[in-house]
RNA sequence: GGGAGCUUAGCUCAGUUGGUUCAGAGCAUCGCCCUUACAAGGCGGGGGUCGUUGGUUCGAGUCCAACAGUUCCCA
């Protein structure tokens, strides 16, 4: 048979993926058929859930390319390995889908109510979800998908809420008025982490605020005091702001009592410019002195350092905005305006009544939303919270104790640094897609938590002692639980260790070894699961984390849609095979360093996968004597070889061992390309002079062994896993 | 504003306890070869004051300090 002179993964890959499931050898048992697991050591590995309506980009290349080195690395180590996939249900994300296409047809989700809302968002899940698991067929991925799971799935949905009642009932979740990150467009509140600081060049503005009723006094006349006079006489401080639109929301004007600029303003009353009203000027260490005046506008609901303020010195708070960020009743003027039409007009109008002192360039800093790109508006709302200072403690021992090993170890200071400043997590999300709280509202206040409807009901009538209740009485509440507290449950969950810790599985595969992810949700996702897994588990869910690094382009900027600077995965796939883009990505990926994409490299992938190839042609080409005897030059080289590759695998798996996986590749290539291909085929071939005698059958056996062991010791590229296949069937 | 990291060949990066093996790898480049596995190839070559300055040391890419550039995290 004729062999093309050069690779084509598309005939190869496709054909050997299906061989592999048809022969599933991607199932890992004890599962729910099996449930006593064999004397092997379990290798686990949770794959970070995309989101469910998601598609492959190249961060999924990478970060997958590697669960599946590291996983196939366990089998071939005799491990049973075991890989779970899954999705995400992405709360945010997939609900402003749902709430575009449908606006696309006219329609509003509060028009058509929550059931037939939750209705489209399963169709759009079921038309959606599942692109991107396929998508992580075609990259090779040999993930036990019999195990295939979702956030949102019966079991995943009844740990989360198994676990929000009873972390409510440690008294860890309360609910209260807090200041929230308010996202006005998704029109739902936002953890920290959700927030993206972003640099604007802004204006600072610098506003008057007149004495009320100035009588003249005050002044102490100390060096660097600084009083504001207007052409009639009349005495003013000046407050410099980047917001003056919440200027209607001001209830006190703050200054430093250390400040000498200000002495003079101690005890009086000032005048909110065009709003008139009459506010306290107060003293706190916290206003910088040299930042602007030295005067700070205190707008206790809009401003989380107001806020505080606000407390502490019972301040009234007035919240002007909507909840879609424009100017509400209690303004009292501009009602109705866009939070950016009011600056601007706010301005305008300041100017004519001479209230504006000056304007001013300045950088600053503005909270985005991470899922819909708009100012964050911070809210005082009515929100449920996760305590975090217990959890916090329990998740920061196993991490600096070692029992989890972070790779690379810079991320143990950043870590640390998190938890130790950590605040209390917002929870409740003013969505329908995701987890409904599980608490029941009372007809007479108050409310029940509970994991149904109908334990509800139950302790409803015991703490009102109203036996008439019934569940029509009880109203569950409206939000839905952050993402992200379905997350941090995935280890523990995915094998049902929630509902059922003592299964079988779970005590099999639980703690996992190796977790896989982006550093930048060491926040939202590995502190929180380390924290679920001491709570529930008394133990680690993962005993190493791998960051991987952010895939960039070649010009070190991240990869982004509206660059168009992404190349499309599949469309390398297509172009290089799977085992060219792999092995591309890895080439150049230590942990934790960003990677540079650069299409060379998965050419430099793809030659490789083609120079495995010709080696095959080659050997293939040659006639076997089974009684020719083996010419000395060709033993010797076979020697010389054996040798040379037991080193290189010993060397192999200590950097992976070590996570070091670009120099495990390295080392292989070099292997396969120099001492293989270079040096022994051209040793045996040389050693069998004339060319047409056939080769003696030991170092025919030898030429197709070594690279089989070779191959199989890296699946980096997996396909060479194929070859070697390729070589024993046609063997045959 | 606070903190962390990075800076070694044209590019991307190794370089673990300071000492022949420490100045490396891959890619790119240059020269010669269509040699019957592979031009997606073979053989050979060039290329770096290890960001700057200073310090510790018998000895510094490696340790210390300052500075410059750069990236990230937090507020």
């Amino acid at each position: 048979m004729e062999i093309s002179s050069k690779y084509s993964p598309q005939e190869v890959e496709g054909k050997w993926y299906e061989h592999w499931m048809d022969k599933n050898y991607f199932h890992s048992t004890p599962d729910e058929r099996e449930p006593t697991p064999d004397e092997r050591e379990p290798y686990t590995i949770v794959i970070p859930p995309p989101n469910v309506t998601g598609v492959l980009h190249m961060g999924h290349m990478m970060n997958n390319t590697i669960q599946d080195i590291l996983i196939r690395r366990a089998r071939m180590q005799g491990k049973n390995a075991c890989w779970v996939p899954g999705t995400d249900h992405a709360s945010i994300a997939t609900e402003a889908k749902v709430v575009n296409k449908l606006a696309q047809q006219g329609i509003k989700k509060t028009d058509i109510g929550r059931e037939e809302f939750l209705k489209h968002a399963w169709d759009w899940t079921h038309e959606h979800g599942g692109i991107i698991l396929k998508q992580l067929r075609r990259l090779g991925c040999s993930c036990d998908w019999e195990r295939t799971s979702f956030t949102m799935d019966d079991i995943r949905s009844k740990s989360v809420i198994r676990a929000f009642v009873d972390l409510y009932n440690k008294g860890l979740i309360y609910r209260g008025v807090r200041m929230v990150n308010w996202d006005p467009k998704a029109l739902t509140a936002l953890s920290d982490e959700e927030v993206i600081f972003k640099d604007e060049h802004s204006k600072l503005f610098y506003l008057r605020y007149y004495l009320h009723e100035d009588d003249g006094t005050g002044a102490t006349g100390a060096e660097g005091e600084i009083i504001h006079t207007d052409e009639q006489g009349r005495r003013y401080a000046v407050v410099a702001t980047t917001r003056p639109e919440t200027i209607m929301g001001d209830t006190a004007m703050c200054i430093n009592p250390a400040d000498p600029k200000n002495q003079w303003l101690r005890g009086k009353k000032v005048v909110v410019p065009l709003v008139n009203r009459v506010i306290p000027v107060i003293e706190d260490g916290y206003v910088d002195i040299e930042f602007g005046t030295g005067c700070l506008k205190v707008t206790p609901a809009h401003d989380v350092n107001d806020y505080m303020l606000g407390e502490k010195h019972n301040l009234q708070s007035i919240n002007i905005f909507n909840d879609d960020a424009t100017l509400s009743e209690a303004a009292g003027m501009y009602i109705g305006m866009s939070r950016e039409d009011c600056r601007k007009q706010i301005i305008i109008d300041m100017k004519e009544a001479g209230l504006l002192e000056k304007i001013e360039d300045y950088n600053n800093k503005v909270g985005y939303s991470e899922r819909t790109n708009v100012p964050i508006e911070p809210k005082l709302s009515m929100q449920w919270f996760l305590k975090m200072e217990h959890l916090a403690d329990i998740a920061l021992k196993p991490v600096l104790n070692g029992d989890i090993k972070f790779y690379p170890a810079k991320y143990v200071n950043l870590y640390r640094h998190w938890l130790e400043n950590i605040k209390d997590w917002c929870i409740s999300r003013q969505l329908w897609w995701g987890h409904q709280i599980p608490a029941y509202y009372l007809p007479e206040g108050g409310f029940v938590v509970a994991a149904t409807p109908e334990e509800a009901l139950k302790l409803a009538i015991e703490k009102t002692g109203n036996k008439n209740l019934t569940l029509k009485d009880l109203r569950q509440d409206d939000d839905a639980l952050d993402t992200w507290f379905s997350s941090w449950l995935w280890p523990l969950s995915l094998f049902n260790g929630i509902l059922d810790p003592e299964n079988a599985e779970f005590k099999y595969y639980y703690p996992t070894n190796d977790l896989i992810t982006a550093p930048d949700i060491i926040f939202f996702w590995v502190a929180r699961m380390i924290m679920a897994g001491e709570e529930y588990q008394n133990e680690v869910p993962f005993k190493n984390v791998y960051f991987t690094g952010i895939v960039r382009d070649k010009l070190g900027r991240k990869m982004s849609k509206s660059l168009g600077n992404s190349p499309d995965p599949i469309e390398l796939i297509d172009k290089f095979g799977a085992d060219g883009v792999r092995m591309g990505m890895m080439l150049s990926a230590p942990a934790g360093n960003d990677i540079l994409f650069d299409e060379a490299l998965c050419e430099q992938g793809r030659n490789f996968c083609n120079k495995i190839w010709n080696a095959l042609r080659l050997v293939k080409g040659w006639n076997v004597d089974q009684n020719a005897a083996q010419p000395e030059a060709a033993k010797m080289a076979a020697k010389w070889f054996e040798a040379r590759f037991n080193q290189v695998l010993a060397e192999t798996n200590d950097n992976i061992d070590k996570y070091r996986l670009s120099d495990a590749l390295m080392g292989i290539y070099k292997l396969t390309w120099d001492d293989f291909c270079s040096w022994y085929l051209e040793m045996v071939k040389a050693s069998a002079r004339p060319r047409h005698r056939p080769r003696d059958l030991c170092c025919h056996h030898q030429v197709l062994r070594e690279p089989d062991a070779l191959v199989a010791s890296l699946h980096a590229v997996h396909h060479r896993g194929n070859l070697a296949r390729h070589r024993r069937a046609q063997r045959g």
